[in-house]
DNA sequence: TAATTATGACGAC
DNA sequence: TCGTCCTAATTAC
């Protein structure tokens, strides 16, 4: 799944393409049928992220909660207006773009084919993005173009607006709140520093991690503890401030906790801008470029079992930790 | 064509 | 700790 940036990215497409609008609702594969003849025909209100969630709120208090879990993805199609504060307006938002080795593009591949995209001064840059053909099309050569696009595969929820699509598929959340049960789940979880006083933030942290006999390495992958980190910025982050992942909260230095807290805000923020998960930022220009060219190439630790550390040369090894694998450098991570 | 894999989280024991 | 849920892409056979 999405980690935290790809979260906070697709909630500013949201923003963005449908907030503001009347918005048709429906659920091609039905197991959202409900939930979708609610929200059909409101107007979205407002949109946003919080840790690995996303909240879109319609009219008359009405919020659509979804968790992509673990391969969950939203699919916009249409045209979809820019939000400035990202990169590049992606066609896929949410899966990674699975290759079976090294994930660092979680985010959301542009289907370059179909882009036509203009920028003008203090305008807000457009681009059409048209959808895969399926697989079973005829081939008609405009199967790309029709409105609204075809449905491909498990469509969970369908959002339109006159002009945009959203497909949610595999979500692992995808329910209909009160505000009440907003905060709620809000309240439940740790703080995110995108929604947070990053300095408020690093005291709950600190204080939450520094009190319990738990592993690190578990703490920072629970959503009570701090929002949004996964299993890639786990282990990068673990790596990056050589730390054994299973030191026990509590023993692992102050100094540390707050560093792990800091480089968070710092990767999450680098995330949200790019839509890549770039956690070897502080490799020099050229390493870097060299890096970031290959697929599999882009991480410390994450993937990388059995590769020799870039550090150290020792071999990186993989450790099954409460169903989820954690990659780290035992030499490094001392 | 089947098995495997994945950036997640929950509930039952 | 285990089973369960959700989907699609890739790999193995």
């Amino acid at each position: 799944m999405p980690e935290g940036h790809s979260v906070h990215r697709i909630a500013r497409q949201f923003g963005r393409n449908f907030v503001g609008r009347a918005v048709a609702a429906s659920s091609p594969q039905g197991r959202f049928a409900e939930g979708a003849a609610v929200i059909d025909g409101r107007t979205a209100t407002a949109v946003r992220a919080v840790g690995k969630q996303m909240f879109l709120e319609f009219d008359d208090d009405l919020t659509l909660r979804v968790h992509l879990g673990l391969y969950g993805a939203w699919d916009f199609a249409g045209e979809i207006l820019v939000d400035p504060t990202i990169a590049s307006a992606n066609g896929r938002m949410g899966q990674t773009n699975q290759r079976g080795t090294d994930l660092a593009d979680d985010d959301p591949i542009l289907d370059d084919a179909g882009e036509n995209s203009l920028t003008s001064i203090g305008a807000p840059r457009r681009t059409r993005v048209h959808v895969r053909m399926s697989e079973q099309t005829t081939g008609l050569a405009d199967d790309g173009d029709v409105w609204p696009p075809p449905v491909v595969g498990q469509v969970r929820l369908r959002l339109l607006t006159e002009s945009t699509a959203a497909d949610l598929r595999g979500p692992t959340a995808c329910e209909l709140q009160t505000p009440d049960e907003v905060a709620a789940t809000i309240a439940k979880l740790g703080p995110d520093p995108l929604v947070d006083d990053v300095t408020e933030g690093e005291e709950r942290f600190t204080t939450v991690v520094r009190r319990k006999p738990t592993s690190i390495g578990l703490l920072l992958m629970d959503q009570s503890v701090v929002s949004g980190i996964g299993n890639v910025y786990r282990a990068e982050l673990l790596f990056r401030a050589r730390q054994n992942p299973h030191t026990p909260g509590r023993d692992v230095p102050e100094e540390t906790v707050r560093e792990l807290w800091r480089d968070w805000v710092r990767l999450l923020a680098i995330g949200v801008e790019t839509g890549q998960m770039m956690t070897m930022d502080d490799l020099e220009p050229a390493a870097y470029r060299r890096a970031m060219a290959s697929r599999d190439d882009r991480h410390w630790v994450y993937h990388r079992a059995g590769l020799p550390c870039r550090i150290c040369g020792t071999e990186i090894v993989v450790e099954e930790v409460a169903t989820r694998k954690l990659y780290w450098c035992p030499n490094c991570q001392r």
